[in-house]
DNA sequence: ATGGTAGGAAGCCTA
């Protein structure tokens, strides 16, 4: 049994419906993930996506803004949501799916941002952002974690300083910057979480997942940010057999600024 | 050093 899981902020669902058409039609993965659907749940087009295979879907969209999505081959045993922060964002989904090495919990999610100025005291959102993290450091731990997950999304850190084109230049930049990354570290190890990105494609090769639309030639300038990550608990991790960020999808007309991210999962018998 | 683009909703917000 090899599972095929991407995540992918899509950045509005409907406008780029034939883009998730053409990803599948490239990739057909079992598992999609999305995030920024921004489109409400009656408003979701779910008859398109069942038409292309996915005959189980879990959504969790709000007017305009944020919102994920679920899309799966494969049934879901469950479905479930939270909210963060007191908020009714919708920046989060997890499903479980029976394999052969018995359940799999898969979490989405849709980090905030965190506006422009990377100081908690000046900006909201920044201090959204950083609360937003600590609430998932003290949730995703212990017997939560205890299973086999999965934990995909948009988390909007860039943490290593090959996730970015200038580490020097970022330093102060929203994504890039030492208080998220640790914040981020933070919660990986509360798992224990592994990146499974990084663990099949080393630190040493620059790796990214987005490119601003603020660029006049984003692939020859390259300025890219590795904001989209999967990752593992330990129970799973190994089962990993390949990973790929499919840049080709930045290049379509009309994009999403970010890419899908791609892993395989091996969980046939041994 | 600044401003550059995109989507959604409604004439600005967020990314």
């Amino acid at each position: 049994m090899t599972i095929t899981l991407a995540t992918w902020n899509i950045n509005s669902i409907r406008p780029r419906l034939h883009h998730v058409e053409r990803f599948d039609s490239d990739r057909a993965p079992d598992i999609l993930c999305l995030q920024e659907t921004k489109v409400m749940n009656d408003q979701f087009p779910a008859a398109a996506l069942k038409k292309l295979g996915y005959e189980h879907l879990a959504i969790n969209g709000q007017k305009s803004y944020h919102g994920v999505a679920i899309l799966s081959r494969l049934p879901f045993a469950s479905v479930d949501m939270r909210s963060f922060c007191s908020k009714e964002d919708a920046r989060h989904l997890e499903v479980t799916i029976d394999t052969d090495h018995g359940p799999l919990r898969i979490h989405n999610f849709y980090v905030p941002a965190g506006g422009d100025i990377p100081d908690p005291e000046e900006n909201d959102k920044f201090r959204h952002k950083l609360d937003f993290l600590d609430e998932m450091k003290a949730w995703l731990t212990g017997e939560e974690t205890a299973g086999a997950s999965i934990l995909v999304g948009d988390l909007n850190i860039a943490p290593h300083e090959n996730d970015v084109w200038s580490h020097k230049q970022l330093l102060k930049v929203v994504s890039h910057t030492p208080v998220e990354v640790e914040a981020l570290n933070a919660v990986q190890a509360a798992g224990p979480w592994q990146d499974a990105v990084r663990n099949r494609i080393p630190v040493e090769h620059r790796l990214y997942s987005w490119w601003s639309y603020r660029s006049r030639d984003w692939s020859k300038a390259d300025k890219g940010r590795r904001l989209d990550h999967i990752w593992a608990t330990d129970a799973v991790a190994d089962k990993i057999s390949h990973v790929e960020i499919y840049r080709d999808a930045r290049g379509w007309e009309k994009p999403s600024d970010h890419a899908p991210v791609i892993a395989k999962l091996d969980l046939s018998h041994s």
